[in-house]
DNA sequence: AATATAAATGGAAACGTTTCCATAAGATAA
DNA sequence: TTATCTTATGGAAACGTTTCCATTTATATT
């Protein structure tokens, strides 16, 4: 069996206590007793077990994160920040991919009372009730969950009022919105909102396909964008794979852009993106992750945390745009 | 504070012992007990406390898995698998991203050893002292870490074999190879080895361009076979994003596929795969994924293990080949 | 040298489970 | 009814930490 603090204390000559002092760096040790207890764990090769630290402190530097998906640009780029900004605050990293299956963030839910995480981020798109998340620690990507769950976010609405407003200037005549259908209580939607304003401020017609989250084919959505309505010349689209379809889809249709149609997508974050250069607003993800790291152990420890943290997108100059 | 067992106990008026067997359907229960326990459960709401079992069994029921980045469409893929595997078994999944650095490895052995996790799948390139994996539960996928553990991998050499003679059939009379530079240890290295065999089986040149793993610009790489070589009309590429910025370039330079140049890769995983349709040796990463978690848990439990477990790649004719 | 004060240390108790052993209750056979 | 064998149950001990309180040791002050 692995030797315990127990062992380290009779091979030191010192108590358990003064053995458990040493590992967690505490100031009011001698010198020559930290030396003595240190050379007693190199030589049993002792390593603390987490299980009983776990127990005794009821914490278990672990969070939790829950994405729909991970096999996709935006999240696999979000969920590798996170893990460097865990790491760095000594926290590891439990992965739970919902599927948009609700009963997966129940299980999330579940495993923050079970004390298997100290916290989690949802970064996915179902209702609850508010009474579920009591006295959990938790934060959340862009969607409004409870009053007390923090959210980080980007400036959707400005951002995307830009962009639309850049399209318009660019001399675009029809301009058309391409995007999955956000739910109301999520800051997402506000791209759409902007765009719809800013479509009635310029009397433009609006053009909007959208998808319903997680069902429906992404595909069959450029299909109807293109069959559904002609005649527009410019695309404001949310979401990197919705982009890179619309972009390939433009290809095969042998249209130039930014001569016969340009585009601005929300989310930079493509898989290959030294590939395609689109004009893009690209989220600070790594920032954001850092925030999200930073609020949840606030919540952690019972301290207050920001309710809201909004985040500007950097505007990149792409060749989709004149 | 949340209720335990102990509480759980009193209410339903039984002993913890009994608590603890209906809560881990132990059969020597009787259905009256039973439903006194679980309807105590309800009303106080008890969930239970991981830390304790975990340090009662020495048991954690997480999985870690090491990958060297999660934003690239193989690895998320790979984890996403993993996770659902891991979860249908009652695992939970803890992530750690190497980022090419060995320390990160070390890391995640010493939480073996403080019992963060049961067991870890290594999916990365570095060598360790043999000494440091002893009585780990460890697996790796494509690499021969040291001869206790377990490899689970894809018909490597027997694929890249038939793949190469299927250029060859179809007419390329110069066919170039394209790939990460894999360490020895690596199966991955049997892919340029058939390549190679297969070349001097039907005495053709050798054209390899190679990238040394996490260094280097892969563009720099598809520059350097356009540039230095010269006349080819087929190219074998081992790895999904190395095959689309090939793809993407071979458009860039106007020539036409799989008229000019024909195609096949190594690794059908492309996050947005409905767009390229390319001729590919995809891994069943699924079936993989499924047969880590199989013999993570069999080592885990102390049972005998296949050292190795080789999969078939599905061979997926697109529109690079003829 | 004696006393007061500060710093360092020892170790019991607590964290919430599981498991094993002893015992009680129930079923079966005589 | 009594003896025997199952089946069900109670609860102490153990898992490996941290933390608090009591005590010892060192240092400073008179």
């Amino acid at each position: 069996m692995a030797p315990t603090i127990k062992e380290v204390a009779k091979r030191s000559g010192v108590g358990i206590g003064t053995v458990s002092r040493v590992l967690n760096n505490s100031p009011q040790i001698s010198e020559k007793t930290r030396q003595k207890v240190l050379q007693a764990i190199k030589e049993l090769n002792y390593v603390p077990n987490v299980a009983g630290k776990r127990l005794s402190q009821n914490r278990s530097y672990v969070l939790a994160v829950v994405v729909p998906v991970i096999d996709h640009p935006f999240f696999a780029k979000l969920v590798s920040c996170l893990e460097k900004e865990a790491d760095e605050k000594g926290y590891s990293l439990l992965l739970a991919t919902s599927q948009h299956r609700i009963e997966k963030e129940h299980e999330i839910l579940t495993k923050l009372k079970q004390h298997t995480a100290d916290g989690a981020l949802f970064v996915t798109h179902y209702a609850h009730e508010e009474s579920e998340f009591k006295n959990l620690a938790i934060v959340t990507i862009d969607r409004h969950l409870s009053k007390d769950i923090p959210i980080v976010t980007t400036d959707n609405y400005d951002a995307s009022k830009k962009a639309v407003e850049y399209l318009i200037e660019k001399g675009c005549k029809k301009i058309a919105y391409l995007g999955t259908k956000a739910n109301q209580v999520s800051e997402v939607s506000l791209r759409e909102e902007a765009y719809k304003d800013v479509m009635k401020a310029h009397k433009m017609e609006c053009v909007i396909v959208n998808e319903s989250i997680g069902h429906g084919d992404e595909n069959q959505l450029i299909d109807e964008l293109f069959e559904k309505h002609q005649g527009f010349d410019g695309v404001f689209v949310s979401g990197c794979t919705l982009a890179t379809l619309l972009y390939n889809k433009v290809r095969d249709l042998k249209l130039k852009t930014p001569e016969d149609i340009q585009i601005i997508s929300y989310d930079g974050e493509f898989a290959l993106d030294d590939i395609h250069h689109m004009t893009t607003l690209e989220q600070p993800l790594d920032q954001m992750a850092k925030k999200c790291v930073e609020l949840l152990i606030k919540k952690i420890n019972g301290e207050e945390a920001e309710p809201l943290c909004k985040f500007n997108c950097r505007f990149i100059k792409g060749d989709t745009t004149k």
